[in-house]
DNA sequence: AGCACGCCGACT
DNA sequence: GTCGGCGTGCTC
C-alpha cells in the first residue's frame, strides 16, 4: 500500500486558466476545512500569486504528488469568503465561464486582491471637548473650522457624516484636535445615527407598491418597479429600506455609474438617520477596502454602489434594490463580463431577499419576466407632486432647411423658452463637432488610419479625433486625394450645435455637457450649479439623459432620433426608445407643464407612432413580439465569441477552429443551436488590430449552458490560441 | 496572463 | 562574435 495521500489545499488564482492549483500547505499549518475561503500567497511558476482556498483534501490523481509545492502563507484567520457570498461567486464562475479565480479577482478590492489584512473598520466620531465649547463662540465665521465646530454642536459626529456633510472637514479637525478643543472617539453600536427625516406622504400609487415590498421581506421576491419619470420610485426604495433596518437586515442599493451623485447619498442618508456608504469606481484603493469590510463586519447597514458593489458581503441581508437597471452600465464589458442585476437577482435568491428593479423603461428581459409572472409587478403611473406628464411634438423636417441640424421651428421654440424665462435642453447623442469630414469634390472622407471609422470633426473644424482608439490629427485643409479645398465637415454633434445656438442667441446663457467638456463625475454637477435655474439652453449628449432634477427645463428637444432607427443591433430600438423616454422625463418636472420636440425625417415610423400613442408599455409590447418572432433575447439566449489580433488573419482562424470544436459537442448533445460566424466585428478593425467574432443562441438556456460547459475549455487548447486575444461573452448587450 | 527557454537577424 | 526578435510551453 502506498502512504495516505498527504492533504492539501485547492486553490483559485487570478490567471486565466480554467482550472484550480493544488499546494501543500505552509509549514505548520494543517490543511483543513476551516482554511475554505481564506487568501493564501503561493509561488507560481518564477513568480508569486495570491489566490483563495477554494477547499482542502487530497491531492488529486492527476497531479504528480512530487510536483506540489508549498503555499507561503495563509493570509486569513477567518475565511474571507464564505457562504451565500462564495456561492455566488462560483456561480458567476459557471455562468459566465471565467476561471474562478478571475470572478474572485474581480469581486475583491485591489488591496484585499492584493493581499493585504482586512483593513481596520472601527468608526470614529468627532467632539468638541469642553475648552472646544468655549472657544466656539470666538472662530470666526465662514471658516472651516467654524463649520465645522458649528456642525458638531454638543454631539458626537460619525466620520462618515462628516465625509458627506462637510468636505474639507478633516482640515478643520486636526487644526482643532492640535489646539485641544476636538477630540476623536471611537464609536459604539449605533453608529453616527441621527433623526431619519420623515418620509414625504406616499401618494396612493406609491404607498400600494411599497406595501407590495414590505409583504414580501421574509424571502427571495424579485419585483419589477415600473414607474414613470418623476414618479416618485426613489420614495419607495426608501420606505423600503427603513422596513429593512428595522429589522435590523442590510441593505444594498446598485446605482447606475451616472446616478451616484453627492445628492443621492445625502438624500438616502439624511431619510434614514445613518451613515450610507458608499461604493464605487471614483473611491481610493483603501476607501473601497474599507467599505468592503465594514459590510463584511455588519456594520454597513445601508450601501449605495455601482456595478462592482454587487460583489459585498452581506451577513446581514435584508433587501437589494437595483435602480435604473435596464442601464448598460450594469454589464461589464471586459474581463469577467457579468451583469450587475442578473447577480443581484442570483444573490436575493440565494439570500432569501426580495430584489427589487427600478426603472421608467425596464429591460425588455425583465418585462419579459414580470409578464410572464415571474416577478411580481408594481406600476407607478403618474408623476408626484403634481407635475404633469410632457407634451411631445413630432417636428418633420423633410425638405426643410437645417441649421447645424436645427429647424426653424425648433429654433423658435427655443426662442419662446428663453423669452419666458425658462430653460430648453437640446439633445443629440454625438459629441464633437461633426461626425465626418467629406470632399464635396471626389467623396474622400477622413477615416482613422487604424479603424474602421471616420474621424470625428472637433475645435470648429481643426481637429479630427478617432472616437474610438482617440487618434489625433490636424484637418487637412485640402483634400488629401483630390487636393480640392471643399472640404466639410457632415451632420452636427453637440459642438456645431452649441457654435449654431451661440450665432442665433448671442444673448443667451449656454452650456455644453458632453464626455469633452466634462470628463469628471463632479463636473457635470459642478457645471449644472453654476448654470443653475437661469433662462438658458443646455446642449448635452446621454449624460444629461438621466438623474438631476431641472425644475426649470420645460422643453427638451432631441434632434438625433434617425440615427437610431436605423442601427443593425437588434438592441438599437429598446435603447432608442429608453432614451427617449429619459431625456423627455427631463422637461417640466416641477409645477411647470414641460414640452418635447422630437425632429425626425421619419415621422410615421412605427417605433416613434408607438411609443408616442402607447408609452414606453406599447413599445415594449410591440418588441417583445417583433423579438419572440425573430428568435431574440429574451426569447433566445446568446453568446458571443469574440477574437482580436494584430494579425488579419488570426482571429478568423481561432474562431474556426472553435466552431469545429463546438460541432462535435453541440453534435454529440443533440442540442439545437444556432452558430453565426466567424464573421468580421461590426467594426472589424479597431486600434490596429483585426476583430471577428462567433455568436451562439439557443431557445433553451440550460441545453446552451451544457454545451458550453463542454467546449470553453476546450478553447484554451486551440492551435491558434496563443495568436489571439479572446473573450467569451455571455448574454452580451452589445454585438460589436 | 507572465515568464522562461530556444533558435535566427543587425549591431559593437 | 553578441543582444534580442517573438514562437512555444508551462504554471499545482
Amino acid at each position: 500500500m502506498s502512504p495516505p495521500p498527504r492533504p492539501c489545499l485547492r486553490v483559485a488564482l487570478p490567471v486565466p486558466l480554467p482550472q484550480l492549483f493544488d499546494y501543500l500547505p505552509p509549514e505548520g499549518v494543517e490543511a483543513g476545512p476551516r482554511l475554505a475561503g481564506c487568501r493564501v500567497r503561493v509561488p507560481f511558476g518564477q513568480s508569486e500569486r495570491v489566490g483563495i482556498v477554494v477547499d482542502t483534501g487530497p491531492a488529486p490523481a492527476t497531479v504528480d504528488p512530487q510536483a506540489l509545492r508549498r503555499a507561503l502563507a495563509v493570509l486569513d484567520d477567518a475565511p474571507l469568503l464564505a457562504g451565500e457570498l462564495a456561492e455566488t461567486l462560483a456561480w458567476v464562475a459557471r455562468y459566465y465561464h471565467e476561471p474562478l479565480g478571475e470572478v474572485v479577482a474581480t469581486a475583491l478590492p485591489g488591496p484585499l486582491r492584493a493581499g493585504d489584512p482586512l483593513p481596520e473598520t472601527t468608526p470614529f466620531g468627532w467632539r468638541l471637548t469642553e475648552a472646544g465649547q468655549l472657544a466656539r463662540p470666538r472662530l470666526r465665521a465662514g471658516t472651516r473650522p467654524a463649520a465645522f465646530a458649528d456642525r458638531l454642536g454638543t454631539e458626537t459626529v460619525a466620520e462618515a457624516v462628516l465625509d458627506a456633510d462637510l468636505p474639507g472637514w478633516r482640515s478643520a479637525a486636526r487644526a482643532l484636535g492640535g489646539r485641544g478643543h476636538a477630540e476623536r472617539v471611537a464609536l459604539d453600536g449605533a453608529t453616527g445615527a441621527t433623526a431619519a427625516r420623515p418620509p414625504p406622504p406616499l401618494h396612493p400609487e406609491q404607498a400600494e407598491a411599497a406595501s407590495l415590498v414590505r409583504a414580501h421581506l421574509d424571502g427571495f421576491a424579485p419585483i419589477l418597479l415600473e414607474g414613470v419619470t418623476g414618479s416618485g420610485k426613489t420614495e419607495v426604495y426608501l420606505d423600503a429600506i427603513a422596513a429593512c433596518l428595522a429589522r435590523g437586515r442590510q441593505a444594498l442599493v446598485l446605482v447606475p455609474e451616472i446616478g451616484l451623485t453627492p445628492q443621492t447619498l445625502a438624500r438616502f442618508r439624511s431619510r434614514l438617520g445613518i451613515p450610507v456608504h458608499a461604493l464605487h469606481s471614483g473611491l481610493a484603493d483603501g476607501e473601497r477596502a474599507a467599505a468592503w469590510a465594514a459590510c463584511a463586519r455588519g456594520q454597513a447597514r445601508v450601501v449605495v454602489g455601482t456595478r462592482s458593489a454587487v460583489f459585498v458581503p452581506l451577513p446581514e441581508a435584508g433587501l437589494i434594490v437595483v435602480d435604473e437597471e435596464h442601464d448598460a452600465s450594469y454589464k461589464q464589458q471586459d474581463g469577467v463580463r457579468y451583469h450587475a442585476r442578473d447577480v443581484a437577482l442570483v444573490r436575493a435568491r440565494a439570500l432569501g431577499v426580495p430584489v427589487v428593479l427600478g426603472s421608467a423603461t425596464p429591460s425588455l428581459e425583465s418585462l419579459h419576466n414580470a409578464l410572464a409572472g415571474r416577478y411580481l409587478h408594481a406600476r407607478l403611473t403618474r408623476r408626484a407632486g403634481g407635475a404633469t406628464a410632457p407634451a411631445v411634438r413630432v417636428i418633420d423636417v423633410r425638405k426643410r432647411r437645417l441649421e447645424a441640424g436645427l429647424s426653424e421651428e425648433l429654433l423658435q421654440a427655443l426662442d419662446d423658452t428663453l423669452a419666458r424665462g425658462e430653460q430648453a435642453l437640446v439633445f443629440k447623442n454625438r459629441r464633437g463637432y461633426a461626425p465626418v469630414l467629406l470632399c464635396h469634390d471626389c467623396g474622400w472622407s477622413a477615416q482613422c488610419r487604424r479603424c474602421d471609422a471616420p474621424m470625428t470633426v472637433h475645435a470648429r473644424g481643426g481637429r479630427l479625433i478617432c472616437h474610438h482608439c482617440g487618434a489625433r490629427a490636424a484637418a487637412p485643409r485640402a483634400c488629401p486625394d483630390c487636393g480640392s479645398l471643399a472640404l466639410q465637415p457632415q451632420g452636427a454633434g453637440t459642438e456645431r450645435i452649441d457654435d449654431a445656438l451661440a450665432a442665433r442667441f448671442p444673448e443667451a446663457l449656454r452650456l455644453r455637457i458632453d464626455r469633452g467638456t466634462t470628463r469628471r463625475r463632479d463636473a457635470l454637477e459642478r457645471h449644472l450649479a453654476e448654470f443653475g435655474e437661469r433662462p438658458g439652453i443646455l446642449v448635452g449628449t446621454q449624460m444629461l439623459a438621466k438623474g438631476h432634477d431641472l425644475p426649470q427645463l420645460t422643453r427638451v428637444a432631441v434632434v438625433g432620433v434617425d440615427e437610431g432607427l436605423h442601427s443593425s443591433d437588434f438592441r438599437a430600438p429598446e435603447r432608442l426608445a429608453q432614451l427617449l423616454i429619459q431625456v423627455a422625463g427631463r422637461a417640466g418636472r416641477a409645477q411647470r407643464k414641460g414640452e418635447v420636440l422630437l425632429q425626425t425625417h421619419h415621422p410615421d415610423h412605427p417605433l416613434l407612432a408607438t411609443l408616442l400613442a402607447g408609452g414606453y408599455p406599447a413599445f415594449a409590447a410591440l418588441e417583445l413580439a417583433d423579438r419572440e418572432a425573430a428568435g431574440l433575447p429574451p426569447y433566445a439566449h446568446m453568446v458571443l465569441l469574440r477574437a482580436e489580433a494584430a494579425d488579419e488573419a488570426a482571429p478568423r482562424a481561432f474562431l474556426g477552429e472553435a466552431r469545429e470544436a463546438l460541432h462535435a459537442d453541440a453534435e454529440a448533445r443533440g442540442v439545437a443551436l444556432d452558430v453565426h460566424g466567424p464573421l468580421p466585428a461590426p467594426m472589424a478593425r479597431r486600434a490596429g488590430r483585426a476583430r471577428a467574432q462567433l455568436l451562439l443562441s439557443a431557445r433553451s438556456r440550460p441545453a446552451l449552458h451544457a454545451v458550453l460547459d463542454a467546449w470553453v475549455p476546450r478553447l484554451y487548447g486551440l492551435p491558434s490560441v496563443r495568436r489571439v486575444r479572446w473573450s467569451i461573452d455571455v448574454d452580451p448587450q452589445d454585438l460589436y
